[in-house]
DNA sequence: CCATCATTGCAACTTGATGTTGCAATATTC
DNA sequence: GAATATTGCAACATCAAGTTGCAATGATGG
């Protein structure tokens, strides 16, 4: 998905000769984009300032990657927003999910993250892309697979509720506060979303609180 | 907010001399903007394709509103999304929620409320016009406190739980699956966020299902 | 060592968008 | 009918995306 002039097999001559690509280029560009991201968002980024930046000239730069979309896509693809990926048991659902709830507000408060939901979320850009940073965003889905198992055997998550449905509203509501309302994540408000999620996630009858 | 090379108070000379600017201007080019947002979103709407499309020069738009960021957050003013403001008594919360839950994916799934809910999420925006983007698309949020009203008296409401968490969740949930996942609103999917929803306000102990 | 060949930098260019400016024509009010 | 403000028009500046041709450079194979 990179390289785009193919040697090609030229019928009578030398396979490989030349000058190859830099590798240099290639780490200063994606990493400078990256950056780049992080101040100007998707749409404010400028590919002659990363350019300018990587100390490369945009002809190199254009000449990898055809258009801005499929740079930021590539620089997108080797961010890989460790989530801590392993959330462990924490004894209750209710402290899972606020840990959990809390990995994502890290995430949503932090620029790079930021501008990966919007990016996700914009409509401008391709869909490989949107699709590339949905799959940074919503890496939690993962975790919440494990989450339930462990819930279900301790019987706090009643039959027929998907998880992608829990998915919704932890991330949405974090999603609707950060970025709608331009509001800070609070502790606090995570836990009254979780009280929430967590209340409507247990069977009929059994209350501990 | 409109008009700008205001007529001053010249010293000595006629006071409401000269030829007016014509409303019809101003209507078409309004309105011929909002389809723009509908068609192009925020960021791909073009001041030049709007002035030709209503028939007006570019200039004359360039006079009224100095800014695309202006042109937009006048269209945007005029609008008025009626969210069928007076959600009714239907009973019970788990009705009225998902009442309201219907009327906000009907919102999202419009060309132009999907397009204001991103111009309010995104960041190139002005903060004046994502505030006016917020207040089309987070409507719902006077609704929130009559049926908080109502659900209290029917002892459905927990004390304590702020109704702008519910509005969080509700709305929040919506956008995650509508924006986010591309994924299409169902009446199934808005009936399993709001069954956890009210699950999770209902009082300890009382369980009605 | 040296010819080969791709990569690189450089400069100039096209296209489309925002926003500005000067001017002549027009419409409106006094 | 004179004064005055708006309008259309054309030209312009600026900036970003993306393209193209060319000369210089550098790796590689022989």
């Amino acid at each position: 998905m990179s390289r785009q002039k193919k040697p090609s097999s030229r019928p009578g001559g030398r396979r490989d000769a030349g000058r190859p690509r830099g590798a240099p280029i290639e780490d200063a560009v994606l990493s400078r984009t990256l950056e780049e991201l992080v101040e100007h968002g998707i749409e404010g980024a400028s590919v002659e300032r990363i350019a300018r930046a990587a100390e490369v000239n945009k002809t190199s730069v254009y000449r990898r990657w055809p258009t801005k979309g499929a740079l930021v896509a590539a620089a997108l693809e080797r961010v890989a927003l460790e989530l801590g990926g392993k959330l462990e048991d924490q004894g209750s659902l209710g402290r899972e999910l606020e840990a959990l709830g809390a990995h994502v507000a890290a995430l949503l408060e932090s620029p790079l993250g930021r501008s990966l939901a919007r990016a996700a979320m914009a409509e401008s850009v391709g869909v490989e892309l949107a699709a590339l940073a949905l799959r940074e965003v919503d890496r939690p889905r993962e975790a919440v697979l494990g989450l339930r198992a462990r819930a279900q055997a301790r019987g706090e998550w009643r039959d027929g509720v998907a998880p992608e449905t829990v998915l919704a509203l932890l991330v949405g509501a974090l999603l609707h506060r950060a970025l709608l309302e331009r509001a800070a994540l609070t502790p606090g408000f995570i836990a009254s979303i979780v009280e929430v999620i967590a209340g409507g996630l247990k069977p009929a009858g059994v209350r501990s609180e």
